[in-house]
DNA sequence: AGTCTTGCTACACTTTGTGTAGCGATCATC
DNA sequence: GATGATCGCTACACAAAGTGTAGCAAGACT
């Protein structure tokens, strides 16, 4: 697989543009909704799992792999796996899509 | 296909919470593009997909009618396809997450 | 030694996306 | 009134990505 980091061009753009880049590896099923899980805090390989409905272990390994890559998400002994700092500030352009997104549905809570 | 709008199950979540619904959609190859594309302006079917690196008219099809059930994205006669207010609200945090993408990337223009 | 939890990998199967071709409708031009 | 140009698609064969179950090696704990 090429390598997955802003200033390598991806899937559909030869560019490498930071904002294409994150669309490549958003617009995968199941990227959106582990970086969600993990806002809530760190969590085991096998938790996270559970968190995300049971998604099968191949793709939340792949998913894992490349968001470490871009370096938001870490892994470290004992603790799971957990969002680096630029992770935590992704997630928290998630929240507020989440916000959105209740407004959007007309469900203010 | 089951209908896709907020208080509806989707694929990994059976709740239709709607940033679930956002997730599902927004998890697919080519939508978080197509919607960035026309945070520029009303662009017609063949147009939009030029700007979208000849994506193949199959998925743009099908993206686009799930985006317009959603009421992010509308078609009218002689227009072509554009963001509706919501829409239009969701184009916003993209933008937002391309200023943040370039910080991210050690590249702020 | 046995059991538990950890983070995975293997593999057969299904779903999703790709890429090219082309169709019917509408419009302006010759 | 035929010719060509543009519109929004659909069909289809092929390739890539995701699913779901099984199981394995390593470390801790009893």
């Amino acid at each position: 697989m090429a390598k997955k980091t802003p200033g390598h061009p991806v899937r559909g753009s030869s560019t490498g543009r930071p904002i294409m880049v994150l669309f490549d590896v958003l617009g995968q099923r199941w990227t959106l909704r582990i970086l969600w899980e993990l806002t809530a805090g760190p969590l085991p390989f096998r938790g996270l799992r559970e968190h995300c409905d049971d998604v099968s272990p191949t793709v939340l390994n792949t998913r894992l792999r490349d968001l470490r890559q871009l370096q938001l998400v870490s892994h470290q002994e004992g603790e799971g796996y957990a969002l680096t700092e630029k992770g935590r500030e992704l997630g928290e352009k998630l929240l507020d899509l989440n916000q959105w997104a209740d407004r959007w549905a007309g469900d203010p809570r």
